[in-house]
DNA sequence: GTATGCCTTCGAGCGCGCTCGAACGCAAAA
DNA sequence: TTTTGCGTTCGAGCGCGCTCGAAGGCATAC
């Protein structure tokens, strides 16, 4: 996905780790330039998304856009602003028919809030849920790693901390069967 | 993908959370039980994946498995363990063709040990990256349940912690324009 | 004997999320 | 006037990772 790049710049523009301040929350949240209205190159150079792909979420019934006298797109900030939102639970995995569904909702009008909310708690879980996974995988790795060789070498000194186990330390692979891919 | 039950019954053994100990790490890469050879059906049940998966894997050249007489696959320990491990890698986004690689790395002999640990290095990397980002997301989204209606209402006091932000102080959302899915 | 159940191979199909190409329109620049 | 550059619509194609169905083999259960 070519939107990968906003999330490097996302993680850049924050210094990549540190506790996450609520400035920073706020720099990633808030949408730095909505012009009155903007082109679809635009718009796909703000999001690094290509214009083919602005095409597709649009046909796919996420955003409404306008046309001008040649039949050229034209966003609103409105637009814009729900598309920078799409991107961003693109981004952190949020399904597209999902993504159809909030945006059913929220064209539905108001009542819909509470339901969109469940969308959004729900959403949140996922991502907690797949934080774990991926934390308990790169422990997994880690530990591959630092014993590389397979279960029989036990040097689990390297792993103090979660962040251990740099390319130092490596044991030789004992010399069992070629099978085992490890 | 039906693999995913792997990783939930992983989770819960761990117990969901805590400070990942090396036991822990030990329960999760140590493979319980390797029989001497084992059928598709049992090697699919201990995966959590379809036998129909496994042929696919063998047919991407991912493990060599021997047959019986009758035609039938027999997977012995050193297959089941590099399934193990392939499996892993799966569940923690590695793609197909990067296992490929590996395997065909692995499968080359022991000089090889210094590329493997490559890619592992770099995989490794890759699930930090992911974790980072969706770190992001999920102060994102958990910002957005919190002051949800926009960036308009700045309710951040619900935001002290990575982990806060729950269902209740919820602001009703600002009535503004209909557009801006949120 | 036949029915069941699990296995085999092979190739096709699917769902997702784009991604692309063809054929065309309009407008400002050379 | 022709070229360039950016846009349009429509439908097809792609890469990934499975997932399935058809047609058949063998062995145990009834």
């Amino acid at each position: 996905m070519a939107t990968d790049d906003l999330m490097t710049r996302a993680l850049e523009a924050l210094g990549d780790d540190g506790p996450l301040s609520v400035e920073a929350i706020h720099r990633l949240t808030d949408v730095p330039d909505v012009p009155e209205t903007m082109t679809i190159a635009e718009v796909a150079d703000l999001l690094d998304l290509s214009p083919h792909t602005l095409r597709y979420y649009e046909r796919a019934g996420l955003v409404e856009v306008a046309r001008d006298g040649n039949g050229h797109r034209v966003y609103d900030a409105d637009a814009v602003r729900r598309l920078v939102f799409l991107t961003r639970m693109r981004l952190s995995g949020m399904a597209m028919r999902d993504l159809q569904h909030y945006v059913a909702l929220a064209d539905a009008g108001e009542h819909t809030v509470p339901e969109r909310l469940d969308v959004l708690v729900e959403h949140r879980d996922t991502i907690r849920r797949r934080i774990r996974e991926l934390t308990l995988s790169l422990a997994a790795v880690e530990y591959k790693i630092a014993t590389y060789g397979g279960a029989t070498g036990p040097d689990v000194h390297a792993l103090g901390t979660t962040t251990g186990a740099e390319r130092t330390a490596l044991p030789d692979e004992p010399p069992r069967r070629a099978l085992p891919a490890g």
